[in-house]
Order: C-alpha cells, then sequence, then structure tokens
DNA sequence: GCCAACGTTGGC
DNA sequence: GCCAACGTTGGC
C-alpha cells in the first residue's frame, strides 16, 4: 500500500467539500499534470491512503485522510464539452488524463500546516517541501506518513 | 530540438 | 496583488 499527498484549493473542493458528498466519496478529476498523470495512471491502488492537503488558503497544511477507492482510470471530465476541465485531445479511444475514486477517512486532529512541516528535518526529502514545487499529487514514504501523523 | 512567450500554481 | 518557479506551446 502506497502514501500520497493530494492539494485542493478548499475554496473550491476542500475536506468539507468531500464530506458532504454523497457516500462522503468523489472522483478526483481535473489533474491536468503529465507527472500526477502518470502516478493517477500507473501507482495508484485501491487501498492507498492520502494526506488531504489545503492550498492556496489561508492555512495551508494538511488537514486530513482520505481512501483511494480503486486504480486510475481516464477522467470523464475530459470528454464532456462544456465542463471546465474539458480537454478536446482526450478521447475515450485515447484518454489522456486519469482520475481515481476517493472517499472520506478522518479529519486530522488539528491542521497540520505547511511551515510546521518545513521545521522538521525527517520531511526535508518530500516533493511537498521543495522549492518551486507545483505537483498537486506526491508520494508519502511510510515513514514521512508516520513520521506527520505523529505530530498530531 | 531549441527556446522565448505565455499561463498556471501557490505561498506570502 | 505580487512574484518566483515551473510546465506547455509553438515558431523557427
Amino acid at each position: 500500500m502506497r502514501h500520497w499527498l493530494m492539494k485542493s484549493e478548499p475554496s473550491t473542493f476542500g475536506l468539507e467539500h468531500l464530506k458532504a458528498s454523497p457516500n462522503r466519496s468523489t472522483l478526483w478529476d481535473g489533474v491536468r499534470n503529465y507527472q500526477a498523470r502518470n502516478m493517477l495512471r500507473d501507482d495508484f491502488k485501491r487501498g492507498d491512503l492520502a494526506f488531504f492537503y489545503h492550498s492556496s488558503c489561508a492555512e495551508p497544511g494538511v488537514v486530513g485522510i482520505i481512501q483511494i477507492l480503486c486504480a486510475g482510470y481516464p477522467d470523464p471530465t475530459a470528454f464532456i464539452r462544456n465542463h471546465p476541465h474539458h480537454d478536446p485531445k482526450s478521447s475515450r479511444a485515447a484518454p489522456r488524463w486519469y482520475t481515481v475514486d476517493v472517499k472520506f477517512k478522518r479529519e486530522l486532529k488539528r491542521i497540520i500546516g505547511l511551515a510546521e512541516l518545513q521545521n522538521h528535518a525527517a520531511l526535508a526529502a518530500m516533493p511537498l517541501l521543495r522549492r518551486g514545487n507545483r505537483l498537486s499529487i506526491t508520494p508519502v514514504s511510510a515513514a514521512e506518513w508516520d513520521y506527520i501523523l505523529s505530530l498530531e
């Protein structure tokens, strides 16, 4: 089982939106970056866990834990004309973008903020903390996962 | 294949 | 709102 960190802007889709979704579940659509796409397509498996990270907001940081419900599959929103995530270069015959279904697992007892994460040498290798990183999906090692949870 | 221009991300 | 960093596009 792998661990991940998945960013979302709470003003667009935050942990509260996920909790309010039917079955507290949704598809993680709209990823339009090839590196992140490759991870969704090739590496995500049913049963993986991910940190839900709030970005571009007053208090950026890890806010919750979500479960990955299935392996990656073609992102259907890319096929829908007039959808904000539509991409005419992606087709059902040759899908360009991938998604996974995710489910709310739990909220952290407190937000573990970006500034706090940056203060721990044990987390220095996390792609999230690398200067200039903009990937919306990044892997988290088992050691990093446990360490972050120990901060909670 | 190079690289300038442009658009986006995301912290501050 | 600013701006650094990065990815993508497209002319050549």
